[in-house]
DNA sequence: ATAAATAATGCAATCGATTACACAAACGTA
DNA sequence: TACGTTTGTGTAATCGATTGCATTATTTAT
């Protein structure tokens, strides 16, 4: 019954053409001041707004943004599109969201859908695939991507593609400092929960924990690292198989804060002291890293900076109206919280009960 | 240089009209199977992908549905929208996040922009204002929604405005059995951190305390209710005042987790034990309630259940074809997860300390 | 007063897909 | 053969806003 109200409506009401009225509210200066007035009138009269869709098919942008992650009811990457939000905000984008569920053909379908959408760009963390044949087709479809000529960026979890660009962590240096953290509490058997090896940020986790050890003196054992699922259980059990080892590891640095929780858990139940008998460093700065019985050591992966640095990288791309192609790879520095899990003697670090602050930032 | 490839395209290679190829693409039977072959051969080769701009601007569903939440980064909403997301991606809806960071400003400007954006729809859940006055100017752009015939459905945080559909909990009487469950574990002296009470959702929980307190004998006391804010550093200014009452409460039922942690931080700062000396219940059921410590009783919203309850009553909007308006009020139960700080008897209760199940669903 | 310059407006195409209507070809039936 | 169907295709309008070009109205300059 309410039709929205278009330009021709305006016009039709004053007896001018929609050229006439489309100038008016465009601030086109082949107008006169009489007749912008009363556009201006009439339209808030009317109750006017702009159709962003009729705009967005003539301009071809559409001001929307397509965001992808594995799921979004994770603090990380709801924080990461936080950010991206925020900044893109004042931009006059939106951001539509897709959820992989870490199935990489929901990967494809949401790149698709993004496309047929007219996104003006697509941000995206890849999705921790299982199958080692990654390559082909996700490879294929990304270059389509790139091939329509709409800015792809990665966060996090990328890949590398001649032409996108990335905003990620320093991984190595960060996973090199929180072994070498755990090498200076005292601990030598120190264990890794690995993620999937097919994605740079867990490869490189892995590189800068394998590094620390031999800069250390230490030998790299193969038998104190696992793949787990970023979960509780997997944790759980992956530590159970780790202390069945003749010569158990008396640390954990855990790509998951989710399974060093479950790893805590389980070690507890076995009676194991932390961090006096075992200390543990976790990766992800989840809010209940630092409300546990033992607040948990941990990797903060700065989501928020991350999500507005790949927004801002996206508005680079946009705003690239030169022929030259840009592929930017932005490292993000983390921080390393040092936390009670992992900290054997408190006494020498600053501790605030009340606030419960009782890590401190490196 | 490689532009989007059209209707258009297809129709000049093959030599035939754009009408032929559309009807062909979209399985008219007014076509013969031959060019219908044909066309879409050449539309696979050719790469082509459907314009959604043309085809939204031509029929007037964009197939995205707007979602206004306060803040993307807390768990409830996250897990909210993910349940959102999911019920519409089988629909073949898109989902455009908004946040208003509880500021009433921003809730009308991203009204107005899915408006300008020609949603099929508008899932919100409002802003905590602050301010005493928001029927008018509040009221009057949401009856713009409902002018425009865009199916508006508010979750959790709702107004009571004719037209609208919403998804809430029974905060009621959730909140009615989480005061009595304190009352049977022997505390009489009950807080109650409340929130703003223009909103529904803490109007009812507030109510459903009182109510359980007069039903007990327990006379309501005004001055064991304190409004605080969601955070940890709210709960614990709001106990220190508390605990100055000559008389100060055994017992908290807090509308925010985030704010009975703090009090909990507080209270044993000062050397209060819980539960034996204090019990706390919480609501929320934020992920660290049941990493802490001390478990933390609190009230499940079941977000996700929310969250796809929402879209489907939106989607029920959609489908009505008929001129008859539906209106529809969904309720759904929330559960009351009983944990260790509110339960003074854990030997009666199962507890499983391996896979940390310590709580009581009921 | 008239030509030239400027200002304001209208006309019509465009973005890409869909669809009512018109029309033609092919077919069947009497 | 002639007429009525069926079937396939083309034509053109539509969704709403923008904009190059043409056209008219108004100044300004001479």
């Amino acid at each position: 019954m309410n039709k929205k109200t278009t330009i021709y409506d305006i016009a039709k009401v004053l007896d001018i053409t929609a050229a006439s009225v489309s100038r008016a509210l465009n601030n086109n200066p082949k107008i006169s001041e009489n007749t912008r007035k009363l556009v201006l009138e009439t339209a808030a009269k009317m109750n006017y707004k702009q159709n962003k869709l009729a705009l967005a098919l003539r301009s071809g942008k559409s001001y929307n943004v397509g965001v992808i992650v594995p799921r979004i009811d994770s603090n990380f990457f709801a924080s990461v599109i936080r950010g991206i939000e925020e900044e893109l905000y004042s931009h006059k984008y939106n951001v539509i969201i897709c959820q992989t569920h870490e199935d990489e053909k929901r990967e494809f379908e949401n790149i698709n859908t993004l496309l047929n959408a007219q996104v003006d760009g697509i941000l995206m963390s890849v999705s921790n695939v299982a199958s080692e044949n990654i390559s082909s087709e996700d490879d294929r479809i990304i270059k389509k991507v790139i091939g329509k000529n709409v800015p792809l960026v990665f966060f996090d979890r990328k890949k590398n593609i001649e032409g996108v660009s990335s905003v990620t962590i320093n991984d190595y240096d960060v996973s090199y400092l929180a072994t070498k953290h755990l090498i200076e509490q005292g601990c030598s058997r120190i264990a890794h929960f690995k993620g999937n090896q097919s994605l740079e940020i867990f490869a490189n986790r892995l590189a800068g924990y394998k590094q620390a050890l031999i800069d250390s003196g230490i030998p790299y054992d193969e038998s104190y690292v696992i793949q787990t699922k970023s979960s509780v259980e997997g944790g759980s059990q992956a530590i159970e198989t780790l202390m069945k080892l003749k010569n158990p590891p008396d640390a954990l640095f855990s790509v998951s804060d989710f399974a060093a929780l479950g790893a805590i858990q389980k070690l507890k139940s076995h009676g194991i002291r932390i961090p006096e008998d075992f200390c543990v460093v976790g990766f992800g700065n989840e809010p209940f890293t630092d409300f546990m019985e033992l607040p948990m050591s941990t990797v903060d992966q700065v989501p928020l900076e991350m999500g507005r640095m790949a927004a801002k990288v996206f508005l680079e791309h946009i705003d690239n109206t030169g022929n030259v192609k840009i592929e930017k790879k932005v490292v993000l520095t983390s921080e390393l919280n040092i936390r009670q899990s992992s900290l054997r003697h408190p006494e020498n670090q600053p501790v605030d009960p009340v606030n419960n602050k009782k890590g401190v930032k490196i």
